[in-house]
DNA sequence: GTAACCTACAACCAAATGGTTGTACGAGAA
DNA sequence: TTCTCGTACAACCATTTGGTTGTAGGTTAC
């Protein structure tokens, strides 16, 4: 899922499509590359669950997954709690420290 | 810096430096990869600015930069407001609709 | 029905990625 | 000093990635 996130066109696809959907042809038409590119970018951010794809008459609708993004957001929260959790512990020991030197 | 955070080991060796710092070589020792593999890994998460490499005697220390995931953070963060400019724009139409039905 | 449009998918290609081994070099330890 | 350890870096390899063109199948419009 960071792997579909990390190229710049699928960022944007994804920032597109959160706030308002479109045809892949429209997406198409915004990117200095052929249809099939942006399809396989589609593809790729659907397989990752990052945007979904529902069929509309001749054209597929594609649509941000907001809950996808949260779910990243969780996993960088974690990297802050796991950081947050390390300055807890150099905060414990300094007061320990402290405690020691005032005995 | 996405593109960084795209590998399951890369993403490992962030959490755990994020945690506590290590060296290269102690880090190497966790995966099962070659020293030189895991050298690589270091070296894009310090060019994504991830990580902080600093010398210390003969090993090099690595360190996670909390900074770096505040920004991936407000990037996703970013998308959560798009998608909530959406929803807002749909209430707003809405809203302008049923006031249209009271005339 | 036929033409035009949107999409899916295969085949192909160059470049990047993730891994390996081997070599070299600086810093500590014996 | 010499040996060992930790690191850096180059060369190489297989696979994936990001792109292309071409072909084929449905849907809508004329």
């Amino acid at each position: 899922m960071f792997r579909a996130l990390a190229d710049a066109t699928r960022r944007d696809i994804v920032r597109r499509t959160l706030s308002a959907e479109a045809s892949v042809s429209e997406l198409a038409a915004s990117y200095e590359m052929s249809f099939a590119a942006v399809q396989k970018h589609v593809a790729v951010l659907e397989e990752a669950g990052l945007v979904s794809k529902l069929p509309r008459g001749r054209e597929r609708i594609v649509r941000g997954n907001p809950d996808a993004i949260r779910r990243a957001q969780f996993c960088l929260d974690q990297f802050e709690a796991v950081w947050r959790a390390r300055i807890d512990r150099l905060d414990a020991l300094l007061e320990a420290d402290s405690a020691q030197e005032s005995d």
